[in-house]
DNA sequence: GAGGGCAACTTGTATATACAAGTATGCAAG
DNA sequence: CTTGCATACTTGTATATACAAGTTGCCCTC
């Protein structure tokens, strides 16, 4: 609700996601936009184009600005969503353990998955994630010590995210994923119910700040039956 | 290289994906690169807009557009890319095989992917993919005969999606793809070279036209140590 | 009735301008 | 040396205008 074009934004994605405009539904037309929300076109397209962008809306030149079918409220939800708002979301009873919490000089892959010095010390986070009394999800973390200095039990139980942004004023900013499917390991047999499932899927995930630094790596371990990845993707721009 | 914003960001895309451009440098500022590409500030900044948005460059506010590091060499990529292309990216030697293709009205589930009436006759299309010597994907194609007429074995043996936009000249817009990961089927294992690998990645693809008329399903069946997604995502607008 | 063409609509691109806000630099005062 | 401030830089937001290009509907002509 920060400037104009996200608060046009932000309005439309309340009423497109509640179900207030259904699919196919036709928006007014730009100049019509501007009018209604005392602005200039400009301003209504950019938030036109993050609606298109994020797979809320169509635009057809010549034609208008039609509504499509959103279907996000899928698990786990493309992007950068943390386990907590996941949780929320789909409303279901779910516990956070944190199995290790440790402050350490980086080990082996980790040196080259932060891409630091071996002498940068990092936190070391290891948590599992139950949902529906089955213990689905082992989460490795990694967080660069120099940006995070402090880190509790308590926080990792909650929700990592919500501190950085909110207590330390960190802005995440962007994130890579790398989607595989592997065999599990001794340590993804204890810790998880695998219920006899031979493979596990593995998310990498690279987080970054706004300056581009690379802070955390996280590996997340699925049970495969579910997992599952949500993407929405524009051809072209 | 239609319009102006489009050539500088092909031409910055081109720069940074073959490290003319190194990660980290700073590219130049908004106003010097009006003055460049002999353009108005706001071309610019809709092509430095897309060159973030897709994880080319980072923008910081004050400071000015880094270069950031890109690995979008990987095997599938994110986003919408055909078998065709990725093959070609990837230099290596594959093959399509053709086990099946016939036209028919639509039958079971294929009625509630489209989104169609039963009335309305599909192509189907089954397809293997090969590369290296070991087949590995197993694709599952079903089209909508209204909005393609034609569909010849050498076609599907080359690529369905050159064939739609350059011949048909009907364009793609957007797609939404499901990740799951299942047990194999009789059918996978029939035509896969699983390898004793006890689980499929199924890849469900729904591909939308400009007009947002959902035309395609796809699943697509991979064998999972060869599968490999990425997924590169702004957290924040 | 069929077709062409004009007019009025839609979105897409490009330009110019203004101000806000974050960052870096250097200089002067303490 | 440190602090604070002014200044010149950077990107972000907002506005107004013009024209291009695709779509629709209407009217006129044949």
């Amino acid at each position: 609700m920060d400037t104009k074009y996200l608060a046009i934004y932000n309005h439309y994605v309340e009423k497109i996601e509640s179900g207030q405009l259904r699919p196919r539904t036709k928006l007014p037309s730009e100049h019509e936009l501007t009018r209604m929300f005392h602005t200039s076109r400009e301003t209504v397209r950019k938030a036109l184009n993050l609606l298109a962008q994020n797979g809320y809306i169509q635009k057809v030149k010549g034609k208008g600005s039609f509504v499509l079918q959103v279907d996000r409220f899928e698990f786990p939800v493309s992007g950068l969503v943390s386990f907590k708002e996941l949780a929320a979301r789909l409303g279901k009873e779910s516990r956070t353990r944190v199995l290790s919490l440790k402050a350490t000089a980086p080990e082996g892959e980790m040196v080259n998955h932060l891409n630091i010095s071996p002498s940068q010390p990092v936190w070391q986070v290891v948590r599992t994630r139950t949902i529906g009394g089955e213990t689905i999800i082992l989460d490795k973390d990694c967080f660069r010590q120099d940006i995070v200095p402090e880190l509790t039990v308590e926080i990792c139980e909650d929700s990592i995210y919500e501190y950085l942004e909110r207590i330390l004023e960190k802005k995440i900013s962007f994130a890579k994923k790398v989607i595989t499917v592997e065999e599990p390991t001794e340590e993804d047999r204890n810790l998880l119910d695998l219920d006899g499932y031979p493979m596990v899927v593995v998310v990498e995930n690279y987080v970054y700040l706004e300056d581009a630094t690379l802070f955390q790596y996280t590996e997340s371990r699925h049970r495969p039956d579910k997992f599952r990845f949500v993407d929405f993707a524009r051809r072209h721009q």
